[in-house]
DNA sequence: CCAGACGTTGTT
DNA sequence: GTCTGG
DNA sequence: CCAGACGTTGTT
DNA sequence: GTCTGG
């Protein structure tokens, strides 16, 4: 998972969170995926008063190249042995703010699905925050965090984001904590705060920005009126 | 010691 | 099958 | 994540 | 930076 999501502005996410914006002000993406021009929109354990806009995939601090390895998930079940994650455990923690996410559910035929909070919220992920000088500009990027999947969410897929409440989120981004206290919010959300649709196969088209994928208008997410 | 990788997903 | 581009 | 390509030489 | 493989 979380190959794909959706996510608004920055301006409108950081209201929405009831931060500022920290930078020129970006556009979301209702189709958006990781690569080496996306940024995605959260709070950092450092200052988390202000919207951090972070490259995605996340770019370690030592690297002096653009990875050329996939690092916009971090398994929670092993991020603590792996040298692009480990350092940044208990260190650089952050949360994502968007508005969904999709996943293709792969029986007979690949259907996409589309997942958000069932009250409308934004939806938090955990994940792991790195900067970068080394590179041509400074760079301040983002993994995100996955797991085994909740029951609704394992109805279609093997895995899932980390999603987690507001107030876990604090307990995420509390710098006060010890690792092991803030580790204790990587659970799998309840299925009752998801809500789950079937989508059309239109999503498919990574510059397919229009999300005619939608149902119809009480399936259309907020950011797209 | 140095050199070279550093990752996830899904699919088989 | 696997890598690259979006 | 999915879609789409998957090659080399030489010449521009 | 840090780990693995040689």
């Amino acid at each position: 998972m979380c190959g794909r999501i959706n996510f608004s502005d920055s301006a409108e996410t950081a209201k929405r969170l009831g931060v500022k914006d920290s930078d020129t002000p970006r556009e979301g993406d209702v189709n958006g995926f990781a690569c080496q021009d996306s940024y995605i929109f959260g709070l950092a354990d450092r200052a988390p008063d202000t919207l951090r806009h972070f490259h995605w995939p996340l770019i370690p601090s030592w690297s002096n190249t653009y990875p050329a390895y996939q690092s916009h998930n971090a398994r929670s079940e092993d991020m603590a042995d792996k040298p692009a994650y480990k350092h940044l455990l208990g260190k650089r923690h952050c949360i994502i703010a968007i508005n969904g996410f999709y996943e293709w559910e792969r029986s007979s035929e690949k259907t996409p699905w589309y997942f958000s909070m069932a009250d409308g919220s934004l939806m938090l992920l955990a994940g792991l925050w790195d900067y970068n000088t080394k590179l041509d500009a400074p760079v301040l990027s983002c993994t995100v965090i996955t797991r085994e999947p909740n029951q609704m969410v394992g109805e279609v897929h093997n895995r899932m984001p980390v999603i987690i409440t507001r107030a876990d989120a604090d307990i995420w981004l509390n710098t006060q904590l010890p690792y092991h206290e803030r580790a204790k919010v990587l659970q799998p959300i309840e299925n009752s705060a998801l809500l789950k649709v079937e989508i059309g196969k239109s999503i498919n088209k990574a510059d397919n920005k229009s999300g005619d994928w939608f149902n119809g208008p009480d399936e259309k997410p907020l950011s797209l009126f």
